[in-house]
DNA sequence: GTTTATTATGCAACTATTTGCATAGTTACA
DNA sequence: TGTAACTATGCAAATAGTTGCATAATAAAC
């Protein structure tokens, strides 16, 4: 399970609290590795009883107090031991194939606006991303870990071209059915 | 959930044992969405609980009895109300993206090793791609069900041929470095 | 003759994920 | 002055998925 690690990879570059990771989660990693709130604070319960982070309450006037964590030496030495270990091919979960597998017994219209709303989501995160590496990237001089950052968002670009490319030929072969 | 519907559609071909069912999730349906026989033995009883399926025990002699699963109309009218349903988007969960995403708390080499496994895994896929595609479809007169199933297997190996794509870009990539 | 694979089903426990709710103060806008 | 959005945390329940085990017979391989 890669959340704990994702978490630990972000608590790597600056302690956070369990809110801060939740938007580290909507705008960064989580392009690779999705997480709710929910998640992210019961995983962080379990990180720190293995002693992975410690965390530590800071008190902030009004708002409620937010805690900290940060990494601790055990758990950066967790995520040395987890990039030896074998990556599981990722499990492809997509009720659109199903539903072309299926296309005798689907409504063809319905597919075709599904298929067109799929497309727009997907260029919607393109966008997202040309815009990241634009920002942040390009012509600049990066280190290894912000090369490592850009490698794998140039693999998530690749990846939404290609998915958009798939559903646009799905979308054109029903069309000539 | 596609669970369920992806059951049902196996069933509209013929019906099937749950035994017969998990089979299938191994070599056809199975492609687009991975179940394991305690999932689908789990997933019939609801079924049934609907009132999708109904089950009749066939005996048989020396090996345990067959429960062959039939789908209702009942089902067949649930079938066509999740084609009308929008899609989600899948989620995205890859190891391999979050390593990247962490490549300087990585092992390079291991990492290397890892990729160089999964582009071997994704191309013995697509060779089962090719192989069903040129025994059951190519040069074939086919209905509307065989298409929908052809256009499925299409987008299959070109998920496939792109994420062999990806992962030897990436390879290349962390050669470069 | 014994081991292994195949057919056939299913429970139990655990882990992961999603959805909904709850609390509680702050800031901005209309 | 009310409402909505944002900051910040977390519990509870439901659903989904994985792992391990158990049974029980047959057939083929060694």
């Amino acid at each position: 399970m890669a959340l704990a690690e994702a978490i630990l990879v972000c608590l790597t570059e600056r302690p956070m609290s369990g809110y801060d990771l939740a938007k580290n989660f909507d705008a960064s990693i989580g392009f690779f590795w999705r997480a709710s709130h929910q998640q992210i604070y019961r995983e962080l319960g379990r990180l720190r009883d293995k002693g992975f982070v410690i965390s530590e309450e800071v008190s902030q006037k009004g708002k409620p107090n937010r805690i900290i964590h940060t990494i601790t030496p055990a758990g950066q030495k967790a995520l040395r031991a987890w990039s030896k270990k074998p990556v599981k091919h990722p499990s492809i979960k997509d009720d659109m194939l199903v539903k072309f597998y299926a296309l005798d017994h689907m409504d063809i219209d319905a597919l075709k606006e599904q298929l067109t709303m799929r497309i727009e989501q997907h260029q919607t995160k393109l966008v997202k991303y040309f815009r990241i590496k634009e920002r942040y990237y390009d012509g600049k001089e990066l280190d290894l870990m912000q090369k490592g950052k850009l490698i794998a968002l140039e693999m998530g670009i690749e990846q939404e071209t290609q998915r958009i490319r798939w559903l646009e030929e799905g979308l054109t072969k029903i069309g000539k059915l």
